[in-house]
DNA sequence: TTGGAATTCTGAACACTGTTCATTTTCTTT
DNA sequence: AAAGAAAATGAACAGTGTTCAGAATTCCAA
């Protein structure tokens, strides 16, 4: 084993325990309390180190960021077992919601959060357009049996994503506090039976 | 005219001073430039001055949080023209993305900033709850011309608020960029047609 | 009109932020 | 062991929200 190689495994440790740091700040306290010098003093390093491993704070979450695709994408894998295209979206629906209901962080930085965004389109969204693409082919395999007749798929998509999207956002920051005596996770539930209603339907 | 009216009528116009500078600022650089020191300079006072009508940052942006509101409010009075309950409900879509779409700003300050929401539910969301309590009450209309049968009112306007607010967040926070060789405003407009055959058919 | 009280305003100070960079420390190669 | 390269430091910069002792102004009774 050469040196380099050493040298660039060590790197990639350093990256990993300054992600990992990061991500445990950030899911405890959220994206505003989580600062350079924070995640410098977990690791025991001085605060000018992890610039010398991430450009800049934004890169953190955008690592962040993509893991997050990473993991919504692996709740998704049982989707293939569904065999009915019109449940098989009934389904990631739902994944969709708890994913968005147990990792409230993480969802509001890959959908809802300014921050981490400025970036190259390309190499930011890889993950995220991965998520897409998935929910445009279940719309595909729904059409080719008959459902979603004549509708665009990505305007479908659209759509279906903003409905579920709205549910999850309006959880995250706190806006389901306007129904005063429902409480948030029935509304959602509710709210998503609608929607499949209206699916069903349309 | 007393002094003591006179001394609170100064007050007031103090507030405003500083709301109207906050709001250019905001409209202008968006939440995160608007400084406190921004805005003591823009209106020609001591940055510790603003804190003598503002308990904090926080406070500014509540009211501006509510004049949005109203404003949002404002654009749906002529709804009351509508005769026909779902022709009204669907003008009602139409107003809230137009809202969204020509005051991105305002729009991401009432339903997806988290900043000045640490406020006491109750005053802060006077203004939302009236334009909530609009929506079921077209949805209820809406009931009585047969439509949305055996719907809980809560859950459906749950539904339809979260549908309209998925695309305006996704609109607002860049998110419609996943779609790209379709532009933002074309992907609401038919990602808007799409949930009205949804409710059209439910 | 004047003097003291009340109000209003100031701006320095505090503790924080992301980021940079000259300097020091550590590691590697000769 | 010495020289050179790589890695880590921490002070410094320009900014943030917020506080508060003191200065400036306004008020009102004597």
């Amino acid at each position: 084993m050469t040196i380099a190689t050493r040298k660039q495994r060590e790197k990639e440790e350093m990256r990993e325990l300054i992600l990992h740091a990061a991500k445990n700040i950030f899911l405890e306290k959220g994206y505003a309390e989580t600062s350079i010098r924070n995640i410098a003093e977990k690791i025991e390093y001085s605060p000018g180190t992890i610039y010398l491993y991430f450009k800049e704070k934004d890169s953190i979450f955008h690592a962040l960021h993509q893991e997050g695709f990473r993991k919504l994408i692996g709740t998704m894998l049982p989707l293939q077992y569904v065999e009915d295209p019109f449940e098989r979206l009934k389904a990631m629906g739902r994944i969709y919601m708890d994913f968005a209901k147990q990792n409230k962080d993480f969802y509001d930085l890959m959908f809802i959060m300014q921050a981490p965004m400025n970036m190259e389109k390309d190499e930011c969204w890889e993950e995220g357009d991965k998520a897409l693409d998935h929910l445009k082919q279940v719309i595909r395999d729904c059409q080719a049996v008959g459902r979603f007749e004549g509708r665009d798929v990505d305007y479908l998509s659209f759509t279906i994503w903003s409905a579920m999207h709205g549910m999850c956002a309006l959880y995250c920051r706190e806006r389901c506090q306007a129904y005063e005596n429902v409480d948030a996770l029935t509304l959602m539930d509710e709210g998503y039976k609608n929607l499949i209603s209206m699916m069903a339907q349309i």
